[in-house]
DNA sequence: CCTTGGTATAAGGATATTCGAATATATTTT
DNA sequence: AAAATATATTCGAATATCCTTATACCAAGG
């Protein structure tokens, strides 16, 4: 199997409790940054580093709507079935 | 959603390319870490080194054969389906 | 027991991540 | 235009990751 540098990216991005779960969170609907800041244990400088890096890795979009940025997840497919994935794996045999 | 933190060291284990090449040479079939020298561009040390973090994260685990050891993905539906996803995963729209 | 082959670990320096603090930019409101 | 709101960026220090080198460990054969 041929391994795309993207998929590191994308894995790099996730590996974050506080991006994980900001996607989580935009999974379920979009917010903007200030309504993520009510969710999330970080400041709104740090939120938005972190949003800086999803978008690097292409996770994340938002559209401009006023002073607000509405974020969303821009795969969702991959994104969900990470989650699913990982909710669902069995803990290793110990 | 509940973010686990078993699933960020999941994800940080994954994200190297690699670790991210070990696991999908070991989903193929068990190798020893002799054998992995010859698939990477990666010294014993290093190679070693990248399978105590897959073990630290239980992505892998070995049987011992005399002095060798045998690495094996021990999650293989998680890891499996991560590439797959990965693999299918359509590049974002630009 | 000594050597050899297979693997792991320790130490160290280089590089990268992370987060807070301060500041910058852009938009709306007054 | 000034103030207030929403978000981004820059800088720096603390911390973590990564890889190389050297060394240790362990099992099998002679």
């Amino acid at each position: 199997m041929v391994i795309e540098k993207d998929w590191v990216v994308v894995l790099k991005a996730l590996a974050h409790p506080t991006r994980l779960r900001i996607v989580a969170e935009l999974l379920q609907s979009t917010k903007c940054v200030t309504s993520m800041q009510d969710l999330l244990p970080a400041s709104q400088a740090n939120i938005s580093q972190h949003l800086g890096i999803l978008r690097g890795a292409r996770i994340v979009d938002f559209t401009q709507d006023g002073a607000q940025r509405c974020y969303y997840v821009c795969r969702p497919e991959l994104v969900g079935g990470l989650l699913d994935l990982l909710r669902d794996a069995p803990a290793p045999p110990a």
